[in-house]
DNA sequence: AATGAATGAGACTTCATTCAT
DNA sequence: TATGAATGAAGTCTCATTCAT
């Protein structure tokens, strides 16, 4: 038997092609990502066939990091606006412990590489955080509204949110409430 | 090397990057928008020094188009709701009316290329449109946050919006107007 | 590293060899080749030290089962006439019957790769062929002219033959007897 | 005005290609052309959109240029036969004299880029010479026999003679007279 | 001032070969 | 002995930028 491929080299990729894309873009050199793991330039095509498959596993793999951040030790008997609260402060959390996962998040997410697949298959990862929103909404003005469309409103809004605590880290809190509030007054 | 005069020239090389960068994306080759701008190669190294001062220009002057749709022919003396339902109106209209301003604008507000000092000088240009909202969230839950956390909320949900109808253009107006509730909601 | 001993293997190799570089040219991958044989990427260099090593040995075992195929069921007590005719039409059956073979020995005879050495070799494979010819010249125009020159001129004709055979397979057996007759005219 | 595409340059290319192709084969890379031919790498793809297209523009280029030298200076006013041995002989004198273009020629021939397209191209090229033999088997025992069939035994017959010519030249003109005379017995 | 040919660094990807298992 | 993961050199091609004309 040779040794087997291994999945802690493909989390060292896809790990530092987060680091490394957060720096330097979408842009950023195979061969960066490669050296950067720790891994051949060659290697990284093994586990991954072509640049853009990297950066669509990536996307995938990060947004359901995203979600299961969120999503981590919520209060499962609370009503519901405390439990979107709890997300929303996780999620907050997630962005500002991880600024590189969320800054690669961001460029992938606008990226042309990444197909309409992975994001169908990205959004099944984050079917929880959908969840939780989808019972925010219920009894609220926006109960009438395509759940894709408050979803695109509600993820525009909180990642507003986290770029303005990432400038201003020293007042996060209160950024959070307000953030959160505001995100209440429209969907509650 | 000194900026020529021909104000002609700068504008085609301008219109001729929205088109290219809407379909090709940002790594659209210069020498692809100077073809299309009807001008040589080397010139329009002319009239830009590097590819990212292009970027950089072209992101204010779209900023500032977009702010100049917005404003157009706003009602003077009504109250201050209908004049931003107006603003908001006529923002999406701008949106589906030169999407390819809309998409290029898109791709340059999340490029690394384009500098904080471009988004402040941007910022500036779309200040008839911040006036507005500052009237506008005045007496509301929002009044004592920062302005510019505000208007990244606003812009979210602006953006989000315009997604979406482009997305369901057959439904364009009932997607506007939910989208200004939710606006109106959070902020007054 | 030894030699080892399956030959069933190294046949195996051998013969995905042929069918791959007959449809993908000598810039096929080992590793298509290992593949295709069923054998490990890394087991085909047991059996042969290097690509070049492959591939010359592939030579001279395509050069000698052509010439097998040429010989086989040669009848014995005919005269030389015949026996070459038979022997044409044995070829021309044999490149037509394994094309892939006819295929891969063509890209290998113009390949860089494959030594004088194994050209000789396979010079060596072929000798019944060549006593037959030197048999059919002995008594014609061609007698005092280097037995390798007539060689030569006589694969040149074959291989124009069959080309145009393999081209136009509805008359093959006319353009068998033209291509025969011309090679009598020109040696007998 | 910039300065001009130069055909020097085009054809320093070929003739590069044509060195560098002669010893390191099909193979050779592009940079190595580029250099030998005092150009960058660059500029090549300036020239000729891929490697693939270079290699089809100078197969066809060499071709006309062996069909030139075949018919240069050719007795207008003598029997078929000598006209038939002088460029028999010319051929010989081209192959021996640039063996390079003789050897990337013959590279070239069987490769899988050059296209159908190219070397229908090239037939036109050499059209001259397929005039030649046209008349010069009229009268003979091939006179029924499909032209290009015809063609591609004399080009096997002439290749082989060149290659023993260039193996042995001291012999030049035996061998050349031997081969003419074994073209003649086939078909005329 | 304007042109566009020329440059060459650098991008992605392939693949013969090695070697740990 | 056999495997196949790992390597990294090398290949083709692109493109921002320069500069001769």
């Amino acid at each position: 038997m040779a040794r087997p491929r291994s999945e802690d080299k493909r989390n060292a990729i896809l790990e530092a092609a987060t680091r490394v894309i957060a720096t330097h873009g979408l842009s950023a050199p195979t061969a960066l990502i490669a050296k950067e793991a720790g891994v051949s330039n060659g290697s990284l095509f093994a586990y991954f066939e072509t640049k853009a498959d990297l950066l669509n596993q990536l996307y995938i793999e990060l947004k359901a990091d995203m979600a299961a951040g969120a999503l981590d030790g919520l209060p499962a008997g609370s009503d519901i606006r405390t439990q979107m609260f709890q997300m929303w402060f996780h999620l907050l959390r997630w962005a500002t412990t991880c600024p590189e996962k969320r800054r690669t998040l961001a460029h992938l997410s606008v990226s042309d590489d990444v197909t309409a697949e992975s994001r169908q298959s990205a959004m099944e990862k984050i079917a929880g955080v959908v969840q939780l929103l989808e019972r925010g909404r219920k009894n609220g003005p926006m109960r009438d509204i395509p759940l894709d469309f408050v979803a695109a409103m509600v993820t525009a809004l909180t990642d507003a949110t986290i770029d303005y605590t990432i400038k201003d880290p020293a007042n996060a809190d209160k950024h959070s409430r307000a953030g959160f509030d505001a995100l209440w007054r429209m969907i509650a």
